[in-house]
RNA sequence: GCGCGCGUGGCGGAACAGGCAGACGCGCCAGGUUUAGGUCCUGGUACCCGAGAGGGUGUGGGGGUUCGACUCCCCCCGCGCGCACCA
């Protein structure tokens, strides 16, 4: 290179951090709203939850999605990236309860915390919009949605069997339960019986499933799936059958117990009957003589696990009733069971069997000597001989007036004939249950409803929310299967808003999830005191337009807010149908191979130690270059020590090129090389393919940093090319592009920061390229190479690649065969 | 068991849409600067044969389609994820 600087500012990534940060605060780069009149893009993270400062994750997921946020402000969109908490939940209260303190004083202290990292992590937040869901400002609103929901039938009490975490004390709902284990601390989940309130989630089963349409190219295909599985809705029938009822004098009556099937083609082949041995309905149909038997069946069911029982390999068991069903359609009398394979909370809880067709009912009737019978000859081998069910299409057959027809013919037939018959209908059953949201602890939203003895349920009036929580701390949160609500007396008393007679306030709080399936509404219009949000805001803002997470919501929290807004849409809140109109589910950060978790200490990597160490930018860039967003980064195989070096080659660069005397000298290949390499990151981070955009601009400050070196530099065009360098590291970088900037000579205290600058431009006409290498093969082997022009006609390159030295030599006199031009990139030679 | 996804150098990963496999980086090797080391700069680095020129092989394995396959199709192996007695 030339004469050396003799000094040359050097890199400290802290000293350039302790540099910018203030600056940035006094310009206000990020407020929504900044770029009046430009299209709106409303791009979002999950928020997070105050627990202790932020780690690896956290500096995964809000790194790449800042790095789009700020591209798109960069490409002129008025772009609202807020940031929020989500500040009620558990391991506060647990906390507080261990300190004997109130579990704000937790929350909102990490809250500050989180905030001075993520400023100094320099997500580019429109920090005027910050919101927490624990604040009465906000939860005022989550009461007002959940009286709204309860007034259209959508928040309903039951009482029902209900999954129960007995270490956090507390009912969890469905999707909480994860492999018979609390979502939350992992503890096996068991059942209770209790009157718990539920949103309605059911009525919008086929909406939630058929709206996925409109994000089946922007979302992952992994997260539909989960979601479609999890609603899983499936076609089929409800069918009649009519059990005699005993008492000790014999026969008393009938009852109709429906059961559903998808399989009403093979109502034929049901040889027994059988209802789940914890339903209700099992006690009823017993016959008196059976009744111990089954008792003492259902105390053995009680005692096993969720996961024990649900271990698909176990033998089947139960319990026969002593009485018998009537198939409706034969006239047969079957046999009536109670067994555990028989799920009570899905379908009617009873099931038809047809052991010939179905491995579960053909286990059970192998283990209990009952009749297989053959009514869909599928081509397979009898299943009464290999204990192998049948399961697949075939032609009825022993199934009177069906016989002859094909499964799908037969299904529809059999329903056709239930339906005008009576005795049955065609129907749709769907896995997904009502959504249980009441919850026995403190630190939540209180459920705004006051149980009169008068008026019963009451709903709290909208002019006195919010309800507020009342003042516990310490001891008195501890949970004890109640909720601690219960215990402020005074909070509990109150007035019924209907009589004016005394009355109790509901003591339960609401699910967490139930405040984050709308914030995203809430930061439209922040500070909104006519509602939750301002329609008007809403409608300019919403969908988001990019909303990024774990993948680890992939049911719970994104299939509570898309229902939220589906509500809301259909009581004219909302125009959208979808809150999300794209995910992106970053990966983990691991370690070792491992994830990292408090219980492995090894394994933990501490994001303050890696910014103290390396920088943010460093950490920011060694995460996004590591691979695909969507992929894990294992810390372990990854070099932040690599990227501090990028980092100081940028800035010697700017340095270095500032430096040059300043002259009007261009140079073409530079120029041709900043273009491409624009034009490329371009489309790399529309495409959201960071971690390949961060290669490009790594080639192109190679490119720069050579051409710097030549002897007679081409001045504007390396200046030109820093500062396209510059903005678009931007996005990536914002520290050391910043400097960088900065050291090219712009004000930034004056305002001209590099993060209110326009994205560069590509001209067209330097994309247009003098010349192509074109690969010439023969039989599929790379013979030559030959630099062409980009126009070159196919006979022309055709005649041109078969004189070549290589294609030549490697014919050795051979015939050609075919050559396939495509002109002007590859000709392949096929000798004879 | 059912469903989905993925297998590319020592490592993370590139390869637009079927057309130069290994971009970019880490690591490693050699040289230079400095020299105590590091930083920094230059070059090399899939594997095998060969001093070299060059040649051969190669994207988990096997087959197929094609002038041409990491890419498309079939079978197998391995890994990961989701659901899991859902009638």
């Amino acid at each position: 290179m030339t004469e050396a600087p003799a000094e040359r500012a050097a890199y400290d990534p802290h000293a350039v951090q302790d540099r910018w940060l203030p600056v940035w605060d006094r310009l206000d780069l990020y407020r929504a709203g900044r770029h009046q009149g430009a299209p709106k893009k409303y791009v979002l993270d999950m928020f997070p939850y105050p627990s202790g400062d932020l780690h690896m994750g956290h500096a995964e997921a809000y790194g790449l999605c800042d790095v789009l946020a700020r591209y798109w402000m960069r490409r002129g969109f008025d772009v609202m990236h807020p940031i929020g908490w989500d500040s009620f939940g558990l391991p506060a209260e647990n906390a507080a309860i261990k300190r004997d303190e109130h579990p704000a004083t937790y929350t909102y202290a990490n809250i500050e915390t989180q905030a001075a990292s993520f400023r100094r992590y320099a997500i580019s937040f429109d920090w005027s919009r910050r919101l927490h869901t624990s604040d009465p400002e906000y939860y005022r609103w989550t009461q007002w949605l959940f009286l709204r929901f309860r007034e259209r039938g959508l928040a309903y009490r039951k009482s029902s069997a209900v999954n129960w975490c007995p270490k956090d004390q507390t009912v969890l709902a469905n999707e909480q339960v994860v492999q018979g284990a609390c979502e939350r601390c992992g503890t096996q989940v068991t059942k209770r019986e209790l009157t718990q309130w539920f949103f309605k989630v059911t009525d919008y089963a086929d909406r939630l499933l058929d709206d996925m349409e409109q994000l089946r190219d922007t979302w992952p295909p992994r997260v539909l799936k989960m979601q479609e599985n999890w609603i899983g809705r499936s076609q089929g029938a409800h069918v009649d059958f009519s059990v005699g009822r005993t008492d000790e004098e014999g026969t008393v009556g009938d009852t109709t117990v429906t059961v559903f099937t998808t399989r009403p083609d093979t109502l034929y082949g049901a040889t027994f009957f059988v209802v789940a041995a914890d339903a209700p309905l099992a006690l009823e149909l017993c016959a008196p003589d059976r009744r111990a038997a089954l008792e003492a069946y259902r105390d053995e069911v009680r005692k096993l696990s969720d996961i024990d029982r649900q271990a698909t390999d176990r033998e089947k068991t139960g319990v026969d009733l002593g009485v018998t069903a009537l198939n409706p359609v034969t006239g047969e009398q079957i046999p009536v069971y109670a067994a555990d394979y028989v799920l009570a909370d899905y379908g009617t809880g009873a099931i038809m069997a047809v052991p010939a067709h179905d491995q579960r009912d053909l286990d059970f009737a192998r283990a209990f000597g009952l009749p297989v019978r053959v009514v869909v000859d599928t081509g397979g081998e009898d299943p009464g001989a290999t204990g192998v069910a049948t399961a697949g299409d075939g032609v009825l057959v022993n199934s009177g007036p069906y016989d002859g027809l094909a499964k799908d013919e037969a299904i529809a037939k059999v329903v056709a004939d239930l339906e005008s018959r009576g005795g049955g209908k065609g129907a749709i059953n769907y896995r997904l249950r009502d959504w249980l949201l009441s919850r026995q602890r403190f630190w939540g939203a209180p459920i705004p409803i006051v149980h009169c003895d008068a008026c019963g349920e009451v709903a709290v009036p909208d002019d006195q929310l919010p309800v507020e929580l009342p003042d516990l701390r310490g001891a008195a949160l501890k949970p004890a299967g109640t909720s601690p609500l219960g215990a402020a007396e005074d909070w509990v008393a109150t007035t019924c808003p209907s009589c004016g007679g005394a009355a109790t306030r509901d003591t339960d709080t609401m699910d967490t999830f139930v405040d984050s399936s709308w914030y995203f509404l809430r930061f439209c219009s922040p500070g909104y005191t006519e509602g939750p949000f301002d329609p008007e805001a809403v409608r300019a803002w919403m969908p988001v337009a990019q909303y990024v997470g774990g993948v680890e919501h992939a049911i719970l929290h994104l299939l509570y807010a898309r229902f939220f807004t589906k509500v809301l849409h259909d009581m004219g809140m909302l125009d959208v149908v979808e809150p999300f109109a794209a995910l992106m589910n970053q990966g983990q950060v691991i370690n070792g191979g491992q994830a990292m978790s408090k219980s492995k200490p090894e394994s933990m990597v501490d994001l303050g130690d890696q910014l103290a160490t390396f920088g943010v930018d460093a950490v920011r860039l060694t995460m996004v270059f590591a691979g695909p967003p969507e992929d894990d980064i294992d810390w372990a195989d990854v070099s932040p020590s690599g990227s501090v070096k990028y980092l100081a080659r940028v800035a010697r660069l700017a340095e270095d090129v500032a430096q040059l005397a300043p002259s009007d000298r261009r140079d073409e290949a530079v120029d041709r090389a900043v273009a491409r390499s624009v034009d490329e990151v371009t489309r790399l981070v529309e495409a959201q393919r960071l971690n390949v955009a961060v290669a490009r601009l790594m080639e192109l400050t190679n490119a720069l940093r050579k051409a710097t070196d030549l002897p007679e530099p081409g001045v504007a065009s390396l200046r030109d090319g820093v500062e396209a360098l510059a903005v678009m590291l931007g996005c990536f970088v914002p520290y050391t592009a910043e400097e960088v900037w900065s050291r090219l000579g712009h004000d930034v205290e004056a305002g001209e920061s590099v993060h209110d600058t326009a994205w560069p431009h590509a001209d067209p006409a330097l994309l247009v390229l003098e010349s192509v290498t074109c690969v010439v093969q023969v039989q599929g082997k790379v013979r030559d190479r030959l630099e062409v022009a980009p126009g070159i006609s196919e006979d022309e390159l055709r005649a041109l690649a078969l004189a070549s030295d290589g294609v030549v030599k490697a014919l050795d006199g051979r015939e050609v065969r075919i050559v396939v031009v495509r002109a002007p990139k590859l000709v392949n030679v096929v000798p004879a």
